[in-house]
DNA sequence: TTGTAAGCGTTATCAC
DNA sequence: GTGATAACGCTTACAA
């Protein structure tokens, strides 16, 4: 009993594809027709069956998120739900839906990806997170299937359009703030090292600790997950050496929470016996105990180009679109302390 | 130059209807063709337009997930993330794919629901929230659309599928719990008082109070938002009674993190100076400084009944689906001190 | 500016 | 068991 387009052109004594024309608001259909058949579209209560437009038309008018695999405690992260609001906010507004895609475990990802592309029921694909050897981004590439990452490509970068902050730079930005806060032992704490912003954030850090002559120790480089066994890790080997530094560098405000209460059950506080500088600045960043010390890294925005990047992809397949860095932000709070006050406060 | 169910069968000399056959694995084909026909199948590297399914088909195999308004602060709520995971679980398992249905605002929601729904592009709905008076919840039911809540229904709970914790309950306990640790004088925080969760948790705390013979001011109970600005109205608000509390029942993590923050900006920490009993540990409840003591409502599992409820729902629309309430259990971490002890550490 | 008719890629009905 | 063939509901040449 659905009411289809036959309906209304029939009541609207005007053919099928008239209406179809008036759906698509096409220029070529007088407004007076289009007035009528809009009457009668309205009295039927008529919409259109977007799967039959899908088939016809091939355009699905729906773009697939991916997500990392839901067995991931990064999963949870605020992150993703942050971008999200950024690509519904321009996707909404162009009218495309959105996908969701995930699975358990990596494999599970890749089999959903490849159901949803083959079965054309996304016209383009955003990834959110990126990593090293993504069997995803390999499998979209050989199909020429439109995509963008949000997040920097391990591999073939000229030829991936993505989103994203220069982690480089932030990360050298935010070393040499607590190298001039007079700080000389400095820690990193990343997520998982394959993720690609674990990589880039090190790096930034690294050649600036190095280029300040400061040295950093295997043991003062750790990646762990984003679960409070994850801060105790980190904690622990930490605690290992044989003098705490007086900051770390943590690539994740989820990361930082965990630590800090860690550190806390061993009653080291900080920013009072150790600094943390972190990353993200999502919505955690300032309801924590202490508020962080983070990078604003415009999560919202990243969501927001990449969703604009890939419907202008998709729109305009040849407008070869380019990659775009977000611009970041050091957002100071209470997580970090000058060297001096912060051996004042211990004598 | 897609390929089609007609390439495969000219290719395995049967006819396109026997292909489709064999792609829905039906028994009234032998294993000889299936096993010929698959043996095509894999060499053309063909995969079912699944748009072409649908429309043939009349169902879509995937379903909407409605989420709260971006604009929301709730949007963002790690509660969000870790329902959808357990909803994933199941409707990955059951080949269903997912459509994320969302907005900036109440009205581009509804308009979003109106859109998917009315375009046959999910076969059924997953209300991620519930509050009171929702238009969604209105047109589904008046569309006899398949559709369960996450929560409890404001009207016609008799009518309407859902899945959720007993919160009234669980408000008691909660609050007797603080009761037998000796507190007398206890506040409530929740979210948006239209709120089904909030509502609930606080007549359970209300009764609780009532039964044992303790009263609560108006000023003490407070409703406010998921950001440090929410912690700080409720924070303030109760700074300003004449004495402080000794305990405080909050509905949600996120708040709490908010105000424990608050709390220590005013020097006033927690548990010491004020015991707090939060709700839902999600995983900020143990990566929280301290970590804390909440109830754990299985997130997961309400969102893997969720599907399940609505999966079984599409398939057999006549077997009527009951709603299901599951369990839940007071997690004792680190935001909890009897009042005695309370008075102890200050004096 | 509008109508006719042939797709879009499946599934379903009815034969055999 | 398998094959023709008509839907499913829309779009789009091509005609008029």
């Amino acid at each position: 009993m659905t009411i289809t387009i036959k309906d209304v052109a029939k009541l609207a004594n005007v053919a099928p594809s008239t209406v179809s024309r008036v759906i698509s608001n096409s220029p070529r259909i007088s407004e007076k027709t289009k007035r009528k058949v809009r009457k009668v579209m309205d009295e039927l209560n008529y919409h259109p069956n977007l799967n039959a437009r899908s088939l016809a038309n091939r355009s699905t008018k729906s773009i697939g998120l991916v997500l990392p695999p839901a067995l991931d405690a990064s999963f949870q992260n605020p992150f993703f739900a942050e971008v999200i609001r950024g690509v519904t906010a321009y996707s909404n507004q162009k009218e495309y839906s959105l996908y969701f895609i995930t699975g358990k475990n990596e494999e599970e990802v890749e089999q959903t990806v490849n159901k949803t592309v083959r079965g054309r029921r996304v016209d383009g694909i955003i990834l959110l997170y990126s990593k090293e050897n993504d069997n995803i981004i390999d499998y979209l590439s050989e199909h020429n299937f439109p995509f963008v990452l949000v997040g920097k490509p391990y591999h073939y970068i000229e030829d991936i359009t993505y989103v994203d902050n220069d982690n480089y730079a932030a990360a050298r930005e935010v070393t040499n703030y607590l190298i001039d806060q007079g700080h000389k032992r400095i820690a990193f704490v990343g997520g998982e090292s394959s993720l690609l912003v674990t990589k880039n954030r090190l790096r930034g850090f690294q050649d600036t600790m190095q280029l300040n002559g400061l040295s950093v120790k295997e043991e003062e480089i750790i990646f762990t997950s984003f679960t409070r066994d994850g801060g105790r890790k980190a904690v622990n080997q930490l605690m290992e050496l044989t003098e705490l530094p007086s900051a770390i560098v943590v690539t994740d405000d989820v990361l930082s929470l965990g630590i800090i209460s860690v550190f806390q059950e061993h009653g080291i506080s900080v920013p009072k016996d150790i600094s943390i500088i972190s990353f993200n600045n999502a919505i955690l960043a300032e309801l924590a105990n202490p508020p962080l010390t983070s990078v604003d890294i415009n999560i919202f925005q990243l969501g927001y180009e990449a969703a604009k990047n890939i419907i202008s992809k998709i729109e305009e397949p040849d407008g070869s679109e380019k990659s775009i860095l977000v611009p970041y932000k050091l957002i100071v709070r209470d997580t970090c302390m000058k060297k001096e006050d912060l051996e004042l406060v211990k004598s």
